[in-house]
DNA sequence: TTGTAGGCGTTATCAT
DNA sequence: ATGATAACGCCTACAA
């Protein structure tokens, strides 16, 4: 309601004045500054951010695009964005592109035009070319869980975690070993497919080209793919699944098929999302530091907002481990079988 | 880059030339139009939404405020406002109280000075009256799952919800029956206990104070709660749990005492969250709609947006429905163990 | 149909 | 230490 104008008409003094004991209280003397603070309480004054922002070319918000608002795995992400971002005084743009190219990139050019200070993308599809282009370089992006190349970024090295993943079905003892992936158009599934591959022909198995099959990423797509490869390949032994979300689906897929896990079929997933370590049996799966990478990017971001330098974009690379639980059948003597 | 006036310059036209084009097309000659366009093509020129949002008193923005980021119900929510936010080109911006009053109230004020045009709150603590102080009305408020009396919202009703969950219990034949509360500050949950409390007196059972544990809404306070209840009340031998996440850690914590459910001890959960299904044994719960919650405020709330009528608040109530599954042993014929 | 000019609420620069 | 005022970029009467 009311403005800086009317402030200032109330405590006698000018909008300069009380703009500066809002932004720089020290250049102001004790007297003034009191009284001012005082008028300021009594009108409920408070300071409208949008024209702010119009003025210091700041709005205190950033963007933060991901491809699915309903996979627990972005929402801690966002959660660590969120902390870091709340406690310096910003604002989150939660944009969710479910997985298009097309949203993704009308979000990144609505979110340059709104005035965001800057932007976090998570598993991106759209390249740091097209990034500059509609963004032109005037704020900063940081992206997350993609490697490129002249972009800020906090990241894994998924080929590596899948290759991990996959071996130690191998080192199991396992030998017909299928592998589940999201949309081969995200980056993250083409590196997980290299690193599948790579442990597959290292130990000299043979790649068989129907083992690895593609769905959503999401508990939808788990399911479905998961019957499908196991009835296209019955005599599959164990699954690699290219993450979590869609392993805890496939766990129920395989289940309903009257198959058990890990005996008859071996399960790791990909994340470490919360929920891995509730169903039956616990999913063995490669952790990542996914809340962490929220906190870091943010931090990136920030710090590239607050103090813009022309550095040659940072790039963190996060690690990976391998959880071991149940679904592998590691623990259980699944291994002795082979043996 | 370029501005309102570098268009107009280009083009040789005046500035509101420039912006009747954009916003009201039709009061301006094809030619003219035409040509505009094109400028304001080739200079890549964008309108400044801050600026916008200044002049017209509108962002074109909505806050999401919810207590926890990292329960899938309020993501489902989530992504119901978010979906038909996107369609009327709103953005949503994300805020994350972590439960508490403080933090709530602070979010309100931010968004309200933020000129946000509306805000949707869920699961509030926050009643009515505070918030119309802090909002001084200014902008539209819907709340979801919490009647409020002079507040739009759109709610179920949780009483009725958890004496359905209970009296199932009931009805199968348990005597002990045990709750398992979220924080009792949360309007929610008082209604909860209320709905448990009346299905135990009508079936003529004792309450056992005892009976009732509270713990934080998370899968951390499940599991805890969980063991807490059991080993503290060892003849309980079902337990009806406030929030699916909850019940989700609590089976997991079940499990570990060597307990199997539903024999040994029954389990019936509420809100009905995708994993709810696929967890073991599948979780009977009383669902909810949760994703149609967030698509309804949100069409309440920019309506209120685009269309501002004093009319007195409007109040959705949806239904709730008990989903029987496999943790409440109904189909398992635990019920035999009791004819 | 188009242009002029004042206003939206702040901030920062220059004076004083 | 404080005040006056030009920006920030856009919108909309009101005029022409």
């Amino acid at each position: 309601m009311a403005n800086i104008r009317d402030v200032a008409k109330a405590a006698g003094v000018s909008v300069a004045t009380i703009s500066r004991v809002l932004n720089h209280p020290d250049t102001v003397s004790e007297e003034t500054k009191k009284h001012v603070q005082e008028v300021m309480e009594s009108l409920n004054y408070k300071p409208n951010s949008l024209a702010r922002g119009l003025a210091l070319n700041r709005s205190h918000t950033i963007a933060l695009i991901v491809s699915d608002i309903l996979n627990p795995k972005y929402m801690e992400i966002a959660k660590g964005v969120e902390d870091v971002a709340h406690s310096k005084g910003y604002n989150i743009l939660l944009c969710n592109t479910e997985g298009s190219l097309e949203k993704e990139k009308e979000y990144i050019e609505i979110m340059s035009n709104r005035m965001v200070d800057g932007i976090i993308l998570s598993n991106t599809r759209i390249d740091s070319k097209e990034i500059y282009n509609i963004t032109q370089k005037k704020i900063p992006v940081v992206s997350i869980g993609k490697t490129v190349k002249d972009l800020f970024n906090v990241y894994i090295d998924d080929e590596e975690g899948a290759y991990e993943a996959t071996k130690h079905l191998i080192d199991i003892g396992y030998k017909d070993i299928g592998f589940i992936s999201g949309p081969m158009n995200q980056n993250e599934n083409k590196e997980k497919k290299k690193g599948y591959e790579k442990a597959i022909a290292e130990a000299e198995l043979k790649i068989v080209k129907g083992y690895i099959q593609e769905g959503e990423s999401n508990l939808n797509g788990g399911y479905i793919t998961a019957k499908r490869l196991i009835k296209k390949h019955p005599n599959i032994r164990a699954i690699f699944i290219a993450n979590d979300l869609m392993a805890i689906s496939a766990l129920d897929a395989i289940k309903s098929e009257g198959l058990r896990i890990p005996e008859d079929i071996a399960i790791v997933g990909f994340d470490n999302i919360a929920m891995s370590a509730l169903v039956e049996p616990k999913l063995t799966t490669i952790s990542q530091p996914i809340y962490k990478m929220g906190l870091m990017a943010s931090r990136m971001l920030l710090e590239q907002i607050e103090t813009p330098e022309e550095d040659s974009p940072q790039q963190i690379l996060l690690q990976t481990k391998l959880k071991v639980r149940e679904s592998c059948g590691y623990h259980s003597g699944v291994k002795r079988i082979f043996d």
